[in-house]
DNA sequence: TGTTAGCACTCTTTAGAACGGAGTGCTAAC
DNA sequence: GTTAGCACTCCGTTCTAAAGAGTGCTAACA
């Protein structure tokens, strides 16, 4: 059977229809909601077809239709259109907040909640790689020794060190000259046994400063290893009813607290998507392959912070979200974020 | 009326069942719950004066008896036993968690959330003043100036700063030892006019730089003003029928999710409480003067890291919640907080 | 005087029945 | 190809009745 362009429209108000109200469309509604000027009969003949070829689907007998899976997916596929003016004015308030890039992606996700009603994700930056660029040993008095490590990425570590007994002046020079010669350039992954024995013949009397040293080190390096993940508007998911009843809601808010699904399901799924677009990505009920997300639809996209440097943002909500609307979102988002980030290099 | 000993009994029993049921409690049930072997007719009678005393409440005329505020009050306040051995083993868990404080505070509200299957929140440290120990400016690459400041509370923040033009090693060294000098043992109020000019004045040429050290090192003081808060649990809240209707869910997981109305709540509220017992404060219903919390109670209780830091930890669940249980994980749970803290002294 | 059995009464909860509404599928006519 | 009409299905609501739980009161008992 062929979707024609009847076909079509009539897919598109049953979608459109349904994202409103949330409850199943009828004939008879679309025969007066559209300026087709078709008798409800007609319609009920189209419906018929769209249900057979898996566009739609009765929930039972003698109830409207609502999108199937395979609907939705046409409809995020075909008729989006971009708007992309109404969150101009996020821009204003993002910029205030661009200082530290944690609270800025906070905001961020708490943005999108509050303009969008769903529940939103936003994973921080993950950095290809972290290698050393630069280490200072510092005595703050005579029980504790700081290391600040400064990584490629420009971003600082630092971890304190308690000492056993006062180091002088001049070990610490010599430590700091020996630490940045041999792990400068270094990758984490590249600091092995062969390298930290190199360090502690170097500093020959002071290996047990050593060790704590280089476990400080491998501590400040290991630390940020799970990803950031900052939610916000998870209870906007107890607006929508076939979102809300119990064991719906304490899966989902569960996921949103835990986080740590949500982390994993952020890293797993590539970067992939052309920069031009953010590679936004719908994925609808079981597409998220997530459990506890059968019943919702989840939009992402990706944002770059530089080379290598990317994060994810997620809008979670249920089947029938605005994805129009949502896409448009997301859309003049990241764009302004790309802004923030170019003002910022 | 007197609360005489069996009055006391009957209401402690009815206490105990309605926290285990979370429904009304009638008389026959407790005629054959305990052994005070008196028939049902009795102990309505007893029911009717505790109700006209005010320490439980009829939902509706023919509905067993619920124990009111003031009931609830009297269980705390005279019935509580320490149990105190059943989290013992909550220690070793936590030791291994020690390292970051923050990431300790994180995992005691987890567990907390877990044992007790309630809401849990914990305040971070609150340090009651903040001086400056130490600063160290350090140059990364010829673009990037780093500092680094120690507070005496061995607390390390650091910030990035973009120069316009490099600094020679020698202005670096000269400025370390001016801030040092200047802003040593200084708490962040006390950074008037008067000492910024002084520094400038010592740097002589170089303002300009100067201009955004200072900047930077004013935003690493008063970035944590706002003190951090952790919670778990939340979605525990959806375990309680009582609870559980659509508008008290939706305020109660929105006032988790966005935090700063407890943060508010934990700031003010005072400390109060002898160090012994740890400040265990209970807060039954509107107690808590917190609006979304009318149907809930709190446990609170004040960790201490040393003098003059101190932190909260909170439990919410509904009325019926096993105060008994509560009290007890809670004390022992500070006991080895404190153990933890000392250790790392 | 305190305790208990008994009973009428109240109120809630549950189950069932009845009903209306929404929507469909099919048929026959246009 | 489109439409009007109609029988049918299923859901949700409302109403009623019955069951259950619990009380308060009275009268009898030890």
């Amino acid at each position: 059977m062929k979707l024609d362009d009847r076909k079509l429209k009539i897919l598109q108000v049953i979608i459109k229809i349904y994202l409103e109200t949330g409850e199943p469309v009828g004939s008879r509604t679309i025969s007066k909601y559209t300026d087709l000027n078709l008798s409800s009969a007609t319609i009920r003949n189209e419906m018929s077809d769209l249900e057979e070829m898996g566009y739609i689907i009765q929930p039972h007998t003698s109830a409207g239709r609502i999108p199937s899976d395979k609907g939705y997916r046409l409809y995020v596929d075909t008729m989006l259109e971009d708007k992309a003016q109404e969150v101009q004015d996020m821009k204003a308030e993002l910029k205030e907040k661009a200082g530290r890039i944690d609270v800025l992606l906070k905001e961020v996700a708490k943005l999108l909640a509050v303009n969008t009603n769903y529940a939103t994700m936003v994973s921080g930056p993950r950095y290809a790689s972290k290698k050393v660029k630069f280490i200072q040993m510092t005595t703050v008095d005579e029980e504790h020794l700081l290391t600040v490590i400064v990584l490629d990425n420009n971003t600082v570590k630092n971890e304190m060190i308690r000492l056993e007994e006062p180091l002088d002046q001049e070990t610490v020079l010599k430590l700091n000259f020996i630490l940045n010669t041999s792990l400068n350039g270094l990758d984490v992954v590249d600091m092995n046994l062969a390298v930290i024995q190199k360090i502690k013949e170097q500093m020959g009397a002071h290996n047990l400063v050593i060790d704590s040293v280089l476990e400080a080190i491998g501590n400040a390096l290991m630390e940020n290893e799970d990803l950031e993940l900052y939610t916000s508007g998870a209870t906007n998911i107890l607006k929508y009813p076939e979102l809300s009843d119990k064991a719906k809601v304490t899966q989902l808010l569960g996921a949103f607290e835990e986080k740590r699904m949500l982390t994993d399901w952020m890293e797993k799924e590539e970067p992939d998507g052309e920069a031009e677009n953010h590679g936004i990505q719908v994925y609808i009920g079981s597409e998220t392959n997530v459990e506890s997300m059968q019943d919702c639809s989840l939009v992402t996209a990706t944002y770059r912070v530089n080379d290598g440097v990317y994060g994810k943002i997620g809008i979670v909500g249920p089947k029938r979200m605005d994805y129009d609307k949502v896409v448009a979102t997301l859309q003049s988002l990241m764009n302004q974020l790309d802004d923030i980030f170019k003002d910022k290099e």
